[in-house]
DNA sequence: GGAGTGATGTCAGTAGCTGACATCAAGGAG
DNA sequence: CTCCTTGATGTCAGCTACTGACATCACTCC
């Protein structure tokens, strides 16, 4: 090795979640086994656990960052800005955070849709943001259910953003779709309430576009 | 027994699912074994997993019925509903569902708070929830992403009024709490955007209640 | 009355996950 | 220099969730 180093291999953490990934991606989820993971970074079964409460957390790594950052984000929003403001200002500063991942977080992605386990644990990562974000909120004086209304709406545009900028042919920045989610939030809950029809030929009225994606 | 009946017991699916939430609420969930949750029920450890796919899935029963009222709710929605109009009406309908089960719910509840696992699973139920409205929206001609953030809005309100309802002192029924989620995600939506602060006395500007829960 | 059916039981096995204890290099105190 | 502590790891035994294969046996339909 080129640097010198103590009794092991140093990242034994980012070893194991290399090894997982890979081996997912060559073999499946379920036909890989957490001793084989760890065989792989040159480990045992049981210091996996050590890092890893789960099989399925080595692939949620960099959550705890996010948690963070969106935290210390609404918090140091200026004072007067709106709750959903702030919320999507949050969400917005974690796109430098997957700019260069985007081929990562595919492949991740491909993982999640193919393993309802994977995503369910994905759900709870991002409702533990939205919950972090509820109460950052709260401790700058908004009130429930104003808090929760907000972050859980910012995180729903989030998914929906997320998803779509994954597939995005033309690789508009992360920021970009949640703008524009953002718009169309707006847009879907103002052209609520009892209405006339204005469009009769359509089966539902649909909200007008306020921003191009 | 009173009524002649096969060769079983019948209803086994139930009388697992009563077992385990006794169990589970007197012993806790993780000190309970599905092969104590059989033999309560009168059957095997085998047999339970004939019924429910998971350990946590017992505690889910009803998610099918909600899933499928949803869906003929948001089909049926008369003509020139506006989407999040359609997803409001057809969470509203379910109230009756929970109505005569608040206690039930509550257990539940107090479970899911425990056990990450639980909260898991009660996500993702949901987010097919949500998925599924989506779906039916877009039948009904509704366009991505309008479809998924009205269907993921609509869900993100109805997650706040369940918890707001469960705990009403003044027991106001789901569906007013639903209703009240709803304008208040509409105050939050609208307050939104680059804006002078007009209480400069507050950290963060407040949107104006709609109604009362 | 015999064949088929469907809910259940039995059994053996895999793998995720945990607790208890051992190991062993590095670093500091004496 | 030696001893002792510390922290990351290994070893081992064990529990339980979950699965596949096969057996059972009352009921039903022909």
């Amino acid at each position: 090795m080129l640097v010198p180093m103590g009794r092991w291999e140093p990242n034994a953490r980012d070893r194991l979640a290399q090894a997982a990934l890979t081996l997912f991606q060559e073999h499946g989820y379920d036909r890989t086994t957490v001793e084989e993971i760890a065989a792989r970074a040159g480990l045992t079964e049981r210091t996996f656990f050590r890092y890893f409460t789960d099989k399925k957390e080595v692939l949620f790594g960099g959550s705890d960052a996010l948690h963070e950052r969106i935290v210390t984000c609404i918090a140091d929003a200026p004072q007067g800005t709106a709750p959903l403001d702030a919320v999507a200002a949050a969400l917005e500063s974690l796109a430098p955070f997957f700019k260069d991942r985007r081929d990562h977080a595919r492949a991740r992605q491909t993982l999640l849709a193919a393993h309802a386990e994977l995503r369910e644990r994905e759900l709870i990562k991002l409702a533990s943001l939205a919950s972090a974000a509820a109460e950052t909120l709260r401790g700058r004086g908004v009130t429930e259910p104003t808090a929760s209304l907000a972050a859980e709406a910012g995180i729903a545009v989030f998914k929906v953003a997320f998803e779509r900028w994954l597939e995005d042919p033309k690789a508009q920045d992360l920021s970009r779709h949640i703008q524009f989610g953002l718009d169309e939030l707006r847009a879907v809950t103002a052209s609520t309430g009892p209405r006339t029809p204005t469009e009769p030929s359509r089966p539902l009225a649909r909200p007008a576009r306020a921003r191009k994606p």
